[in-house]
DNA sequence: GTCTATATCCAGATAGAC
DNA sequence: GTCTATCTGGATATAGAC
């Protein structure tokens, strides 16, 4: 619980206009006016704009290794207790999946990082495979692995798990764009994704009716 | 087939760099070098670096209005002859998909154009609904059509018409995503397409091994 | 660590000759 | 329609006082 210091407003307010109107259209001077001071004092800080986007990166970064490290837990705890795997329901699946997005949606830091991204994906290579790891193939790895456990527990059918892992994540995840360009859409987009979280139960759920009531 | 004029070799040149660097961080004088020219000579043709910018947007809009007629009469096709519907195979619908991916990553304007509008999308409330309708909506709402006379024709399975779009649809979506910050992954996305429509189809195909074989 | 003053540079855009 | 020369403004960054 340390205090904000100037060089983290610093960089929270960049991460705040650079997510909004891109690095190349913000200034330094508009920078240190949402600070609260002038442009040069900022160069106490940091030694250039450039390194302003970089300590974002660098910051980001760490805050999502912490969280990656928490996803390989819960998962780890489920593959455990294969006989949680079992009582999965629609509404448990549908409140989680709403609660991450909106997670994503209303965290300041990981909504303004993600459009970040988004807008300077194609920058470098290095910047385009960070994309693609981070808002792709973790989200789409971790399904696969709970996939295979659910197929593993009977509680899922037999398939292809990279594709349905595929069919589960992605339009979640387009749902996730839409109301990043689209913020009035919210309301929307969650009740979309509870209805293809129930078709797609619908689809590849083994015993979907059944599952709450049976004795 | 008029030929190509200096006004138009401007736009192409301008949607070239735009999509790579973005409207910033790409200077008039970048653009004129593209073309041959100097700087001062654009002026002739665009009354401002911002004209061209909207005259990118009005040239794709007439495009994009053109193919949307075609796309409607290719539907419109499909649904007035029903017995077509029942002849739809996996390798047919994979092979249509692939090449409107392919269409979509190698014309150079349809895919600049996409890449410039995803790293401009949040600069104006209309540009940010244009995206969601152009490159969301539109597949969705034609996928939701096509779904709802393949049930009626009883060649799909029942449920829930707009996630099943999405199911379908947002997969590819994502794959083409990626081919756009990652050209070399073309050819794994192109796999994963096939074997995701092909999942698609076995979860949702009333009648799918025997499609080809029947008598 | 913040400020004022300033150096330096380069962008978008215009004027006017050819 | 292209050029050279130029205007003007705004950007990053530095120097040095407090």
């Amino acid at each position: 619980m340390k205090q904000e210091t100037t060089k983290d407003r610093i960089l929270l307010s960049a991460l705040d206009l650079f997510s909004q109107y891109g690095y190349e259209a913000v200034s330094v001077e508009q920078i240190a006016t949402a600070v609260g001071i002038k442009a040069p004092s900022l160069y106490k800080h940091y030694k250039s704009k450039q390194d302003i986007f970089n300590a974002i990166f660098a910051e980001m970064q760490r805050r999502y290794d912490e969280q990656t490290e928490k996803m390989d837990l819960h998962l780890a705890d489920a593959a455990a207790d294969k006989n949680r795997f079992s009582k999965i329901t629609c509404d448990t699946l549908v409140k989680e999946v709403q609660d991450l997005i909106g997670y994503s949606l209303h965290d300041e830091c990981v909504s303004r990082f993600r459009r970040l991204m988004t807008i300077e994906q194609f920058r470098s290579p290095e910047i385009s495979a960070l994309y693609t790891q981070r808002y792709v193939d973790r989200l789409v790895q971790y399904h696969e692995r709970l996939f295979a456990g659910l197929i593993h527990a009977d509680v899922m059918k037999n398939g292809d798990i990279h594709s349905m892992a595929l069919q589960y994540v992605c339009p979640i995840l387009i749902s996730l764009s839409v109301c990043d360009r689209q913020p009035e859409l919210e309301a929307q987009a969650m009740s979309q994704i509870d209805a293809h979280i129930r078709q797609f139960m619908s689809a590849y759920h083994t015993d979907l009716g059944r599952a709450g009531k049976a004795t």
